[in-house]
DNA sequence: AATGAATGAGAGTTCATTCAT
DNA sequence: TATGAATGAACTCTCATTCAT
């Protein structure tokens, strides 16, 4: 096939990263639907117009494309959170911006999943864990923890410290997923207050 | 026929018996090895010297057999929860008790498991819930929302403070759970402190 | 276990023979149910009082048990058959008493099974066919065929006669059963005339 | 892509073809040597170079390649009966033609079928009805049940009719089928003589 | 003789993955 | 590189049958 070199972003390479990125759109809302260990390629691809097999040209498993996902929502999380960090004063700030974005993050994304659930929750006792929300934690816990190294935060153990906050945002953003209707605002505030207070009792308590 | 009473279990009965709970100890490896939704029956009479089809004399489904061992679960744990509850002179002195209470037996059943585990994490990303922490969870968060109720905790929304709570307790708990060694006191510790003064702090920030 | 020699049947020959009166009642109404392939031997044991086991000490499969109900049903109905071929005073008669008293056993059956179909024919294209039908069938070719030999009926094949005959009869009760109300007798007139008109036509075209 | 028309098949289309072929055929084979019910999908694969799961590339389930192979069976014999019923000048030379050609059909595909039958009939009071049988009865059924709509029967119940004609054709070809030599014209000269005769004897009998 | 739990082969079906086209 | 049929291991669950009690 004689053909000249392309100059730009030829036919091949975009058709190549679009079809990256329809396996991607559609393992989104596999997984949002069914959940990861419920989810299986084929359902990825048949929300697609790719073949079975052309799933395997663009990642090596499920696995893999679940941490693709992951990468991709750190991708678009973690400048905001870093952001974020720059623009806050102080620590405090930090928590209540952060924990608004995540809030509203969540929110928008809940919305859009829980339209095509089919039917109600057939496993409960199984957390839906998305890629997106995999990446926004990992964030949040180096945030958390990069600060109680820097001294804006109580010098007690980093690790546990940003486990409980992410901790509290975390369940409590999945409460308030459960409501209706969604409060955003009064859900973030509560873990913020939560957060806050903990974290300003901690020194006292622990050593 | 002389006698009544049965006086001492047939054979039949303990061999049902022990059967019965050959299949939940094998189940309670096999989810907290895998996973519920990775965990398939088979795997669990594999860890068994019994027969594929006695799985299902015993119960129905991998539903059903977890539901089973929630329902052990909760029948250790209630009672202790509920005894910590009527000793403990205050809401403070409870949690405590009861962070402790969960802590070692996290501890101990992490023991337990953590024997068989033969790699490393294979799914990183998908919560371990086993049923027994299912069932102790759902006992604290009762526990938590009626002390709200009663007043011995500050009055504010009393689903997301029982959430929280055991937010924390989880998510530290899973941290002390990857440490060696695994430190329950200096956990347990840590867990009480930020949930003592997140309450306290809650009521000047929250309306 | 010292006990008298018991004149009548003993206790013992009673449930024995009870025992198998409810395995072939039972073994009835669930080949009715379910048609042949689809019963199953636990089917069958599920609707009587007994144990699993007991089943195989009175029949050694389902086979087993088909092949006694169908004797059962020749038994009943061989003599009914046979004092109808001798009060007849001639073969019409025969035809005409013994198709009358297969419609009314037909509708009899039918009316008892019919009650516990729990939802519309799974496999339309497989044939019902009951044990107590078998057996009638069985009796009904041997007295054509033995009318054929003593010349009762034109001197044809007299296997393709009875053949033919059985296939008038059963196809035509299949039809009537299927229709709301169930006319017996339309039904049996119309078989007979098909039967008998066939007869006398046959010698003048089959030499 | 220098040609718009694909000329030949590809490989592709070819094995795909030959191997929906081969399940037919596999499954032909296991319906007649094993009845509908008592046939497994299993069984058809088995019969086959295929893998397992192949089978499901092809049919949903036994249900369906059942269908497929009474489709095929009505897509022969379907055109045959219906030219014959053009051609034929009255309606006892359209019986006469479409019996013997039943009866043809009937003794191709049991030449066919019993090559493979292993043992002696293993479930003898089962009625194996294959799919191509199914097909062509109701074509036949169809034929009769018009011709007595259109006056060229007597005007007795259509249905009544049409199963007795059908009864005939089916039980006598059954006997056919169990002798040796085959006699494929005897059968059905004596199958024409008792439907004409009984035809013609109905309308005096039935009013 | 009756019991009913244990057995294990085998049914239908799904699925990740491969590979000839 | 895309295709999509083939693969075969694995899964859930059922069943006839056995056998210790």
């Amino acid at each position: 096939m004689p053909q000249a070199t392309p100059p730009l972003p030829g036919k091949r390479e975009q058709t190549k990263l679009s079809n990256r990125q329809a396996i991607l759109a559609a393992a989104r809302e596999v997984f949002a639907a069914l959940g990861y260990e419920a989810a299986t390629v084929r359902d990825i691809i048949r929300r697609t117009r790719l073949a079975a097999g052309t799933f395997y040209n663009y990642f090596r498993s499920k696995e893999e494309v679940f941490a693709a996902l992951a990468d991709e929502g750190a991708r678009r999380f973690g400048p905001i959170l870093r952001s974020l960090r720059n623009e806050a004063p102080d620590f405090e700030c930090f928590v209540r911006a952060a924990v608004n974005a995540y809030f509203q993050f969540l929110a928008a994304e809940h919305a859009a999943w829980t339209a095509q659930r089919p039917e109600g929750e057939p496993h409960p006792h199984v957390h839906r864990e998305t890629p997106e929300m995999a990446a926004v934690f990992a964030d949040v816990r180096d945030a958390v923890a990069d600060e109680v190294v820097r001294g804006g935060a109580p010098a007690v153990d980093p690790d546990y410290l940003a486990a409980a906050c992410i901790a509290i945002a975390r369940e409590v953003g999945e409460k308030m997923l459960a409501r209706r209707p969604v409060e955003t605002e009064r859900a973030a505030e509560f873990a913020v207050a939560m957060i806050l207070s903990g974290l300003r009792g901690l020194p006292a308590a622990v050593r």
